[in-house]
DNA sequence: ACTGAAAATACAAACGTTTTTTGTTTCATT
DNA sequence: AATGAAACAAAAAACGTTTGTATTTTCAGT
């Protein structure tokens, strides 16, 4: 059905090696390159990617392996990350694992059956055992948004400065008076929640203030858990007065605990929350907040992992660390003022 | 650095043509499976794909291409095409065209020359001239959510019943006493646009309403169009008494706009939206709106592009049509009984 | 142990490129 | 007219599979 290079060069007379080399970018004389075009329309010959990945032995693929698609955190990231990749030339096949470490491991295995050329995961599974065979085949691991511990020094990264973006955050909260601080958390154990956990002890401590047992609290990074959350910590005796809420989907589920309760903010809770999405910004237009920023990430991201294809001095891994923003809404009260 | 078949081969004794046979569901010797088995464990072999697609002139792989990838309507659908396309062993190459008719055409143009199996597309240009390559190449295209005129008969497609999703909403609103409806659709020219916009003048015709222009507007699919259109319509001199809102953004930025202009639904005005999504049918969650089955729509997509893949019998086009619903919540009031 | 059929295997060609080698043509420069 | 470089042709090997044909092995039935 579709023409070959050797139907090119039937019709055109010229051989093998001429055709391929203009279709690689030399150059050809004037008179070649327009019978090449002519041939190329009427035959609709279009280059057989497959045929070139195998001898060139690279696919110009990148496997994506995401917990979730459904996610416009991860969505906006992946946008802007595919963009810069095909206009490289490069296809991304994307495969989510629904948050499930062993269609993870899966997932890994599917893409390097099709010998896709580097690898960008937001893991799921925190030992990393899911990438151990992309590490022995020797393609480039490329993590994001979640570091692996056991993989330090083997994989490059772009991650965001957790730490600092929570200490910012909750030191915010401190500065205006603020001691008791609730905080939700993600799932224990995964990287971001320690990370954001960190951050949150240190503020406190900067502040002299002992942390409280009670106000960490864990929601699983969805939106009822982060409801059930704060639920949990407006029955505390001890009420706190202020929350910081460490993603979005929690942090929506938090505000939507607080209108159910008929909680004022910041009149009678101040609340910080976690990536401005578009839509829902207009929704709580006045929250402050800690906003990540994913175009970055995924422009980061794309960038890199170009490099690390084009690079094969094999062992210079990176890990980018991109700030994040504390966006100032009118979601926090200074408890240092009387309300008027 | 990869193992290949002839390594297996080397280290086994075997025949190239025994070891696909293998790894091809055939049946060898006891002894040989196990030979080959601890040979693949020891040369950590992986079939390598790119091969096997130049040799089978299949590359088991899918395109899809879609206007938006941070569009949780439409990562709903691609992720269960994902799920039951994988579970075949077929990679699912993704691309955003930004609502772009030229990214669009691009986006075809390079899964072509990836050589896939088949190609799944949410059409921005709705002529349809990004699939005649497609078409072309003799690769099966389907249609998802909208389908393309010029294409009839050349394309499968997965769609929903709109002109009836729209009737069944309207005929609600007219049979509570409604005459002044307003209609809130997306961009002009679009095929979901014009098949509600049909459902809509059929509700009215059947009550024997005769359509009003100013009460049809287009929003864009956007949110900020859907608010705007919300407060084009509050302007009327004539306001309607209840709106019809045909995709999940606008519905958002309609229920905004009503918020912020103190309008009490249903009690000043009743609305029907559209797609409820997880997360916001926290925000609004009494809305009386036609559900669309995202799950469904990409189950069936899947299994269509797969019947498409497995019967080379040619032109046997079909058109899935799955129907919505009308999901009743406490957003319309009857316009005959009087307000408590 | 002998036969025959079925199962298992070996061999080689093919898929559509890229790349290398060897040798030829073209054409501007001296 | 001679020189040299760039462009070209032709042929062949390679990438790692699949597959058709031909050959060998296996083993039940005698």
């Amino acid at each position: 059905m579709a023409a070959t290079l050797k139907d090119l060069s039937r019709e055109t007379g010229l051989g093998l090696a001429t055709l391929s080399k203009y279709f690689n970018g030399g150059t050809v004389r004037e008179k070649n390159r327009i019978a090449i075009e002519a041939a190329v329309k009427k035959l609709r010959y279009v280059p057989n990617e497959v045929a070139r990945s195998l001898k060139t032995q690279q696919s110009r693929v990148i496997g994506v392996v995401i917990p979730e698609l459904s996610n416009t955190f991860i969505t906006s990231i992946i946008s802007s990350m595919e963009d810069i990749l095909r206009r490289h030339d490069y296809a991304v096949i994307v495969c989510d694992c629904r948050s499930d470490a062993k269609r993870e491991k899966e997932a890994v295995e599917f893409l390097l059956h099709r010998r896709v050329d580097g690898l960008i995961n937001m893991a799921t599974d925190p030992s990393g055992a899911h990438l151990k065979a992309a590490l022995n085949a020797g393609i480039p691991v490329l993590l994001v948004d979640r570091l692996v511990e056991s993989l330090r020094g083997k994989t490059s990264a772009v991650i965001i400065d957790n730490i600092h973006a929570s200490l910012q955050a909750v030191r915010k909260l401190t500065d205006l008076g603020h001691r008791r601080i609730g905080l939700v958390l993600g799932s224990p154990g995964l990287y971001t929640t320690n990370q954001r956990l960190t951050g949150y002890l240190n503020a406190l401590q900067e502040a002299g203030i002992s942390p409280t047992e009670d106000y960490i609290r864990y929601g699983d990074y969805t939106m009822d858990g982060g409801y059930q959350a704060v639920q949990a910590l407006l029955k505390l005796k001890k009420r706190p007065s202020a929350l910081f809420v460490t993603n979005f989907e929690m942090t929506l589920g938090a505000m939507l605990a607080l209108q159910h309760q008929n909680i004022r903010v910041p009149e009678d809770l101040s609340v910080i929350g976690f990536d401005k999405l578009e839509l829902f910004g207009e929704i709580f237009p006045d929250l402050t907040l800690i906003r990540q920023p994913q175009l970055s990430i995924g422009r980061e991201a794309a960038n890199l992992m170009l490099d690390l294809l084009s690079s094969h001095d094999a062992v210079s891994h990176r890990i980018v660390t991109l700030t994040t923003e504390l966006s100032e809404g009118h979601s926090v009260r200074s408890l240092k003022e009387p309300l008027p």
